[in-house]
DNA sequence: GAATAATATGAGTCATTACTCGCATTGAAA
DNA sequence: TTTCAATGCGAGTAATGACTCATATTATTC
């Protein structure tokens, strides 16, 4: 059961493209309230006021919603980080680390349970998380500024440095914000992440509480 | 569709005792095989070799299952973490975190797939992960070990602290065993997250590549 | 305003699978 | 040996839900 990497007909005229929007907008509610297993493509069409064959006009099976839902947030995660490093503020590799965490984890607080489902509930058998256009485009940036930096940091190895920031980071953020989530307030937890990263990358740190 | 978290019939005969066995040993192959979704309860007793009505005695739905298979790793999680600190090795802080992350790392390499699965694709609806007994227990042995050695360390909300190290010992270590992994050998990365959370709690780390 | 391509429809098909229940077998107590 | 509880069985049921296809509607082209 591939999911296939590609719409199965390209929306041309306006109307289709809304409709596109419409039912991955139905998916994420969806998916949201209740749950991967909760939801199928029949109440997907509903809620979007679509029917069923238009939803597989466009989309080749169920999962391929999912992954083109995963997709849109690697897009959005990725020009969040792109916004937060364009901005004039140059503040060297620990001020720009901290924005784009910040930056990221207010992303995350918008829709924290379907960031679960997507990320805890949708087995990735054909497609392996994290090795989208975008994702692939998030590692070279990350490892581009670790390069720009390197004089900076501890870790020589800027391959395994880059994924260890990465992993580290994504797993913080969602550990973070999805319930019961960490046993502190936004605040602090963004400062711990922050601290364990520049401990790792950086190798010191002000007692920060 | 609530996970009842006891057995609906509890084994006190031996044979259902192995019979309780060989259902969560064919369920953890099937899992690992062929993924939650591929995964059914027929199929399961079959490979067990006992009836889908016997699976019924012992289990009240498919996730209980899942929900066994997960305390059960939980409680080896567990063991092995009091083995390693009760071995006369009082090496300080640092030593003994060092040893607990590698032996969950040699356990975590037994089965990746499985753990794959276990944490990636089991939607934890009711009995939310991390809250059973054994994780419980875990937590509170980390918790104390944080603060047999405060002094040693940087962060000053333990509570915090603990949850950090936890869920990024968690994280990482099945990023780095779950396909595709890792970008580097087991030794590098094992030393790497060392040092990140090393980083973190001690603030200070030598440079090791 | 044909002609044609693009888009939309939704009742129906069909495979899958969680779970039941009435009955058979086995162990141990008396 | 009898008895009864514990254990084991597996064909069958019932619900679900992914996906198809023959047809209808709307846009675009010429």
């Amino acid at each position: 059961m591939p999911t296939l990497p590609q719409p199965r007909r390209i929306p041309r005229q306006s109307r289709s493209r809304a409709l596109v929007d419409a039912i991955l907008e139905a998916t994420a509610r969806i998916l949201t309230e209740r749950g991967y297993a909760g939801t199928n493509t029949n109440l997907v069409a509903e809620r979007a006021g679509v029917s069923v064959g238009s939803v597989y006009q466009y989309f080749p099976n169920k999962d391929s919603l999912l992954t083109a839902l995963h997709e849109r947030h690697a897009v959005e995660m990725y020009a969040a980080m792109d916004t937060v490093l364009a901005a004039a503020h140059p503040r060297g590799l620990r001020g720009k680390l901290a924005a784009i965490l910040h930056a990221w984890l207010a992303a995350h607080q918008v829709a924290p349970e379907l960031h679960r489902v997507l990320e805890k509930e949708f087995p990735f058998f054909d497609a392996p998380a994290d090795q989208s256009p975008a994702d692939q485009s998030i590692w070279h940036r990350i490892r581009q500024l670790l390069e720009d930096h390197r004089d900076e940091i501890v870790p020589a190895d800027l391959e395994l440095a880059t994924w260890m920031v990465l992993q580290t980071m994504e797993s913080l953020i969602h550990a973070a914000v999805i319930p019961p989530g960490a046993p502190r307030p936004a605040k602090q937890v963004e400062q711990a992440i922050f601290d364990m990263l520049d401990g790792y990358l950086c190798g010191h740190q002000k007692p920060t509480t």
